[in-house]
DNA sequence: GCCTAGGTTCAAAAATTATTGAAACATCAG
DNA sequence: CTGATGTTTCAATAATTTTTGAACCTAGGC
């Protein structure tokens, strides 16, 4: 908690105060929130995005800070993990410093785009691992069961990984 | 760590030691670990199925404690999300008292669920929510752009409740 | 009924993950 | 170059989640 008199503190520089969120962006933030959750992304991240799919223009670092009263540090961390996901883009007006910040078109791309991220790199990995796996369980003549489930697994493993390029196509494509 | 000497400690009741998990175990529970960390399974969970995944046959609670090394606590919870979500069977033979547990047969089934689980509850109770925060940027005559957002992401919820119980009939049908 | 194997619960401890904020860095106007 | 604004980094802290283990149920055999 800050000392909340804020009223002619410094006059020069005008600190700019934000309002607090509003009763409807608040319920915004709480869906982007929960779904967020689902996948592992932290309420920070969340709550940013949200803020920005309901505003009006491109927000810049401040105002988000300001609005959502959280840390130069997390307003930081979730813009860089947004921009990393294409999930929002920068519009920076020229002769401005600073940049202003809005969601990309697509949400569901933004999406798509997330579990991608999420999901392929950990396929990928596993990939030799569960054909290792699957021939051991057959060196080790192991029950019939046992190596239908392996298979299968790794059927599964190799068929998303050749589904996944065409469901989105790579960063730089 | 526990004291190494267990040769011939108590011969009644011999209680029965487990072997640690091999290579080819860990190498899968690292899978499922990684793979339920996604959507936020912890380990546990996904430590237990993996290895009831690359048993031969169904295993019964000590086992399942003993291999894996971890708490009768996180067994217990770890079977009972695990039979929630409809991802393992109990196979009890009769005149016998304990129970003994094997995934169920359609890994994808068991993921859709899970998904279901977490998703669905969500979108539900969104629902309201996003249709007062439609009607309010309505009513405030918000920018076109945020009405059409706001549309959307409406459309897509209403859609993905009407299509949910096509993918999977929920839990009694 | 009483006892015991088998399992659950849940408060406390441990592990993990997210957030903060101050210092460091970068970039641009002058 | 200099100074100020705008942003990133990251160690320390806070918050959250997971695991543990001991006390507590519960059903079945005797």
């Amino acid at each position: 908690m800050k000392p909340p008199s804020e009223k002619s503190a410094g006059r020069r520089k005008s600190r700019p105060s934000f309002e607090p969120l509003q009763p409807h962006e608040i319920e915004l933030a709480d869906f982007f929130v929960r779904m967020a959750g689902i996948l592992g992304v932290p309420r920070s991240v969340a709550e940013i995005y949200a803020l920005l799919y309901v505003s009006s223009g491109p927000l810049d670092f401040d105002h988000i800070q300001g609005r959502l009263g959280m840390s130069k540090g997390s307003v930081s961390q979730g813009l860089k993990f947004l921009r990393g996901h294409e999930m929002i883009l920068s519009v920076k007006e020229k002769g401005a410093r600073r940049e202003r910040w809005q969601p990309t078109p697509s949400l569901a791309a933004s999406l798509v785009a997330l579990l991608r991220s999420q999901v392929l790199p950990a396929l990928e990995q596993a990939q030799p691992g569960l054909q290792r796996v699957l021939a051991d369980a057959q060196q080790r003549a192991a029950q019939p069961e046992v190596i239908e489930r392996l298979t299968r697994l790794n059927r599964w493993n190799s068929r998303a990984l050749e589904l996944a390029p065409l469901l989105l196509p790579p960063p730089g494509a």
